[in-house]
DNA sequence: CGAATTTCCGTGCACGGTAACGGAAATATT
DNA sequence: AATATTTCCGTTACCGTGCACGGAAATTCG
């Protein structure tokens, strides 16, 4: 299985009469190389079918490229946790390919950690960049530096509706929507239904429910017509406060058997849950957080819709390493991500 | 973000007053150096903690690594096709970091093609095989050859009871049949189920549906005790002869809703399914075959159970790269896959 | 003890590309 | 026309390893 012979910058300098100083200065057009040669050059390149050594080139730069990841603080069991196992796990080929991927964490509910964050990117001129718009107003100012600076970025989880990103890859949030009330009623005509919200007040944050929202609302307009759905609205750092909330909702309501929550925290429900099991009950939540899962096994929670944030995160360093290494822009722009449905019969090995 | 200086052996070279083509010998070992000597350099290399330069390595031997990935062809539709699509799609970073894998297809039905395409393998000298034991004595055969020749190897699919390869992922595949069960019934007492099977005849190919069937009839016995179970075999060749068949089984058993199949063939069935409309009915099978896909788009087919044979075949290669390259094996041997569950709500973005 | 081996090790080129340096040729300026 | 600038290009010294070659030192042999 010889290879056909490697074509070197060498052989496409001794074709075209020039030197390999010279086809390097065309290879990275960084000018100093008349419009003549330059064209001579090209066409030999295309002509012998030159591909570049990319060892050869990693050795003589002698630099890695630094892909930044720019993200949430990953506290544990959190959603963002799952996002940052996504960056380089152990020796993986991106890094042996001389890209490495560093994380900068920052407190998603503090402005000015995000803006700390992203100063420490610009200071540590990365090749590439891969966020999470959280704080919308901020992101676009980050992203303007970034594109200044001719420095590539991708957009994961969710994305602005802007346009200078490299590539975007993400769950689509209303048709997770949409599969969550399927997955929930099973395609049945229910009568009634519970969505437990988190109330946010502060910052303007991208919120990636609202279209998941609008996703279950409109499957049930179109499959369950009938059904009554109610909304209840808990705060995440008050446990016993969500208990009393689904106390009282459910002694007014005892004949609703579905809820449903489209953030990541299913699982704050489970106290509650466990103490008034019910077999006929259905619950459906997102993303495979460690709480979550363990619901999911003892049966608290019927579904989970994840999307594999690691992944996510994986696949857009990948995207900007091809692009500092190889110059090559990912073939599509968006990347909508397979939702997966997990039971407790799929949960063990995901 | 500088890195802690390299250590590079001209630096370990200098520390221990010999020279680097003597250091050099000391890593390959490759003797022709004195017994102190190699201590002493064994000594440094551990107390600066070196490593080795990968890309000068590769770019001074000149030689790229090659993956033999050995499947059957890659019919349009088939199963095979699928796992062919995670070989190296476009430039990816296994690639990048100087790896090529190369597909040495064969017929499954031919024993003799496997053969011929073991010998292709041999000859072209890999650095590591991806194999998936479809002819189970030839496979054996085979590896302990791989192994004769320090060639590392990794098992997609399934998996022998042998114990020399480098790592196998697949879908677990007892627990596929179970997690089936489970969406073919939705965890309801049903009364009749009908499993279409494949008659395997010639050869002693392995054979996956085997477990799956086991986990399904397990997972019956435990929640639906009362369901009796019907059989019926077709010819995936003779599309009259599986219509005929179903006619028949269901003129003398109307009352039968629930379909499963454990192979990739659902999609055989779908012309009487479609000319046979029921809204009660609910039809479970494996793999996202186009056609399979199709029939869950149309609503013919309710559940798909998917293993992204893409990702597994993708993943073997990662870790033969990753054994190539940096002599490292994985920390698991043995990787079961997350199964998928398809609907038509989730199968678009697959 | 001199010659023939063997053991052990240093030297130097190659791998393919990068980029600084300096200089010749072309063009612009006085 | 002489000088000052650009424009354009060749030369060259690396980057860190691999490996062939040859030779010094140690050992064995006659």
């Amino acid at each position: 299985m010889a290879q056909n012979e490697k074509i070197t910058i060498n052989d496409i300098a001794r074709r075209t009469g020039l030197s390999k100083g010279t086809v390097d200065r065309v290879l990275h057009n960084r000018g100093e190389v008349s419009r003549k040669s330059y064209e001579r050059v090209m066409e030999v390149i295309r002509e012998l079918g030159y591909e570049p050594n990319v060892y050869a080139s990693l050795l003589a730069k002698g630099k890695k490229h630094l892909v930044a990841v720019l993200i949430p603080a990953s506290e544990p069991g959190s959603f963002w946790e799952l996002a940052a196992s996504g960056i380089g796990r152990g020796v993986d080929p991106v890094t042996a390919a001389g890209v490495e991927a560093v994380s900068f964490p920052y407190d998603q509910y503090d402005i000015e950690s995000f803006r700390a964050a992203c100063a420490e990117v610009l200071a540590a001129e990365p090749s590439g960049v891969v966020l999470a718009p959280i704080f919308q107003g901020e992101t676009e100012a980050f992203t303007g530096k970034l594109s200044d600076s001719v420095i590539p970025y991708c957009f994961i989880d969710s994305r602005p509706d802007s346009n200078g990103y490299l590539a975007y890859f993400g769950m689509p949030l209303y048709k997770s929507g949409y599969l969550c009330a399927d997955q929930l009623t099973r395609g049945q005509n229910i009568r009634g239904a519970l969505i437990v919200r988190i109330r946010r007040d502060r910052y303007q944050q991208s919120d990636p429910t609202v279209n998941r929202r609008a996703g279950f609302l409109d499957y049930m307009l179109e499959n369950a017509p009938d059904c009554k759905i109610d909304n209840v609205f808990v705060d995440p750092n008050d446990p016993e406060g969500i208990y009393s909330t689904l106390d009282g909702y459910f002694a007014e309501h005892p004949q609703v058997r579905h809820i449903v929550m489209f953030n990541s925290r299913i699982h704050l429900l489970v106290p509650w849950l466990a103490a008034h099991p019910n077999p006929e009950r259905r619950v459906v939540g997102f993303d495979n957080l460690k709480a979550n899962m363990d619901a999911l096994r003892d049966g608290t929670v019927s579904v989970l819709i994840g999307q594999r944030p690691d992944e996510q995160v994986r696949l857009a360093i990948e995207a900007l390493a091809e692009h500092a290494l190889l110059g090559k822009a990912p073939a599509r722009k968006d990347h909508f991500m397979h939702m997966d449905i997990l039971t407790r019969y799929n949960v063990e090995d995901y």
